[in-house]
RNA sequence: GCCUCUGUAGCUCAGUUGGUAGAGCAGAGGACUGAAAAUCCUUGUGUCGUUGGUUCGAUUCCGACCGGAGGCA
């Protein structure tokens, strides 16, 4: 029984402000669960308000995993997150109890389930003099090269999204085996994990804008100001790659820095908030196996109530 | 009260020497295998303020009216 082997997870996904977070404790009370955070800028110490760490208080007692296991100066990727969120798995379950993921960085989490992650670094050196060769010869230059040598993922990248090029041009300056060939094999590899994945949205887009509206207003309120002008001071936007792109803080910097008014400013970063959400929908609902349930006017105890009838309906599916 | 300017896509505006229109932004959709809260792609029909008139035909010309801005009293 190859499939039997597999072992079963949950995992809620959602775009930002539809409420994972509080869902996730309550299913781990309900399930005898630990929550493993799929977030790619919670990971990083020291950016609570504007990532929207639950608190203390929402945690409720239930541990939860992959949240502060960075410095904001040091640069985090997906194979760090895979790692790392493995050795939790295993820990979860030798506890007994069931891991729930909750994030809404769904690479991550794809990437996680897919497992198999072939060996192949990054060298930023090596992407430093990609980004000048495209920057002096034109992105076009580049992006012939990768034709040359990998036609087939040529294919599926734009010319102009050069981060992607100059990846799939270092997985073969760096291990001889095309882009192509390196997803073949870690395909193969295969993932060991069967998860139940429980998605959160709203009927109403307009509903999820004004909660997305009403949570900017409330980091402010509780200091999100603050926290960019620590970051700010040290540093952390100059020396991290990662780290920096959080939204939240980028866009306050203008503000901070005297150059633009406030209201304008969060205007910019609730625009931003709204246009991030939109892109982890795209990301979801290219992903057919998520359950989804619709929030719009329900209680945290009813949308529990209806993902453990998602969570029961599979178990029960499994032992027949 | 009079004079001038102005009213075109959600917003800012262009344009049509009369044959029912187009940019930027916003919005929407999509892609995504080691930077992913990032990166990239696609996407613009709207009573051209209302109403009469001239005309084969008006958003475009003329009149009136209704908004808005400014000036003179």
């Amino acid at each position: 029984m190859p499939e039997g082997a597999k072992i079963r997870i949950l995992a809620i996904v959602g775009p930002t402000a539809s409420g994972k977070s509080d869902l996730a404790v309550r299913l781990a009370e309900r399930l005898s669960g630990e929550v493993i955070s799929c977030d790619s800028m919670q990971i990083y110490r020291g950016m609570d308000i504007g990532t929207a760490k639950p608190s203390a208080a929402e945690m409720r007692g239930i541990p939860h995993h992959m949240i502060d296991i960075a410095e904001p100066s040091e640069d985090f990727s997906v194979a760090d997150y895979v790692g790392q969120a493995e050795k939790a798995v295993r820990s979860i379950l030798s506890r007994g109890r069931l891991p729930i993921f909750c994030g809404g960085t769904g690479f991550y989490l794809d990437s996680f389930l897919r497992g198999g992650f072939e060996p192949a670094e990054t060298n930023p050196k090596l992407r430093e003099r990609l980004w000048n060769e495209a920057r002096t010869f034109g992105n076009e230059f580049l992006y012939a090269r990768l034709l040359a040598i990998d036609p087939e993922s040529a294919e599926a990248i734009h010319p102009n999204n050069v981060r992607r090029v100059i990846r799939a041009l270092e997985i073969y300056e760096l291990t001889g085996k095309t882009k192509t060939e390196h997803e073949r094999l870690s395909r193969e590899a295969g993932g060991k994990y069967d998860p139940v994945i429980i998605g959160l949205n709203f009927q109403d887009r307009a509903e999820l804008y004004r909660r997305i509206d009403i949570r900017v207003d409330k980091m402010l309120a509780e200091g999100l100001l603050a926290e960019a002008e620590r970051l700010l001071k040290a540093g952390v936007f100059e020396r991290s790659r990662t780290a920096a792109q959080a939204i939240g803080y980028k866009e306050l910097l203008g503000y901070l820095r005297g150059e633009v008014a406030l209201d304008k400013a969060v205007e910019m970063l609730k625009q931003s908030t709204r246009r991030y959400a939109k892109r982890q929908l795209t990301w979801f609902r290219a992903n057919h196996d998520i359950n989804w349930i619709m929030a719009d006017g329900k209680t945290g105890e009813e949308i529990a109530d209806e993902a453990t009838m998602i969570w029961e309906r599979a178990t029960n599916a499994d032992k027949t």
